[in-house]
DNA sequence: CGTCTGGTTGATACGACTCAAATTTGGTGG
DNA sequence: CCACCAAATTTGAGTCGTATCAACCAGACG
């Protein structure tokens, strides 16, 4: 089986075998983290890189007032904190969804793994560059869709996303958040992401129980979250 | 005058008087871009990395029915498009708002910079991710605050961010953006900009006409929208 | 078996949208 | 300098999507 986080890179720019090594022996450890729990503490300066290898996290942000929007999803292969590594402090929290399991690469063992491989060095540029494009689509998604449209975008982003590391096929895959990890990715009360799925399901486009996902139509799904896949910048 | 990208990038690391030379030698010619007009073509794959010498324009997503949204707002010595730089297309458009002078740098000349002042690589690097947490924090302000809220915000984050440029004092700055470019920043309609900004007015604690911005208190406004600039990482 | 978390349902309230029109502002040309 | 026009702002009335509040139910777990 081969790691995630190559998978992820190699599905921008070629990995080598010899890249793939060099992966392969960094994350080779990896620390278990059980559900609800921070992998990284907040506000603290990590020493370390995280790796996500395996189960799903969290980025969020919480308001003074308890109000706490999820601002990304964390999938295997994902890195948690490639940001800390260059600005002073956490301005996010980060919290695992499932059990996790995570490798933490010493900021040495990450300097001599970019210069090693360059390969792996631009790949990890361009993961950056398109976790902001990612981003950006979620604001539109926020600002302009409605909930349907919003949790259809989301069912639709997660799916393809998993796809690209080996953890989707057949339009249908794990998926464990609960539909409060979705209200507040969504900015909707967990209400009313209820009512929304209903209506999905309704509708014949998703089947969702048991945290496991399955799109039943992915052509319908995708127009009605008026889904554009570019952003993803999944072509090679 | 010093330039606004050397201030932008001087206010993360110290940039040097031998720094700044590379960077003004680089702006030193701008092309004038008239409002409404787009300063890089949609969809294309730019050779040039273009900084904003003077201005204020936007990047943003359309959907296919035609809603619209601003996911950012490029100031003075913002980049717009070094994602471009790696990636292989654009996946959103930038506008001007007001007539903008931009500076096309060719790739060679920014490799060069960049190779030769490793001081400015590195604040480039560091911009790259505070765009990302502001991008972030517009995540959490279109999923959880109210329009008055969200409105103060985008207010207190455009100031502080004209200030690091030395384009705002006294609580004061130009603003040229109209209730419509709000509006569609921030997720709502023209008309709710429209009466959220006579809310703030009312309750004395913004001036804003003529393209004119002046926070009246900027305590109360900070309050109301929950405003936590450690996202923006000011700190040297 | 009781407890807890997550999911579901119903009734009601409210924030923001829609539509439509009036008014003001700013730019342009005569 | 004024007349004109388009763009931007403002106002009002009515509607709708989503939130709120409050139960209730099901399954997981100790």
């Amino acid at each position: 089986m081969t790691h995630a986080l190559a998978q992820r890179l190699d599905a921008f720019a070629r990995i080598s075998p010899y890249d793939e090594t060099g992966i392969a022996q960094l994350t080779r450890v990896a620390r278990v983290v059980p559900p609800r729990r921070a992998p990284v503490g907040e506000g603290e300066r990590p020493n370390f890189v995280h790796v996500i290898v395996d189960g799903w996290a969290c980025r969020y942000k919480s308001l003074p007032d308890g109000r706490r929007q999820i601002v990304a999803f964390l999938l295997p292969g994902d890195l948690c904190d490639l940001n800390v590594y260059i600005l002073k402090q956490m301005d996010h929290g980060i919290a695992a969804i499932t059990r996790l399991s995570v490798a933490d690469i010493a900021p040495d063992d990450m300097d001599a793994l970019t210069a090693n491989h360059p390969r792996i060095a631009q790949a990890l540029w361009r993961e950056t560059l398109i976790n902001q494009a990612v981003q950006r689509e979620w604001t539109v998604n926020l600002g302009q869709r409605t909930a349907s449209e919003r949790i259809a975008h989301l069912l639709v982003e997660l799916y393809l996303r998993l796809r690209t590391v080996g953890l989707a096929r057949n339009e249908s895959c794990d998926f464990p958040p609960t539909q409060n990890d979705l209200a507040s990715a969504a900015g909707l009360t967990a209400v009313h992401v209820n009512r929304t799925l209903q209506e999905l399901r309704r509708d014949g486009l998703i089947e969702l129980e048991r945290r496991r996902l399955t799109i039943l139509d992915m052509r319908r799904l995708m127009d009605l979250a008026m889904f554009n896949p570019n952003y993803l910048h999944l072509h090679r």
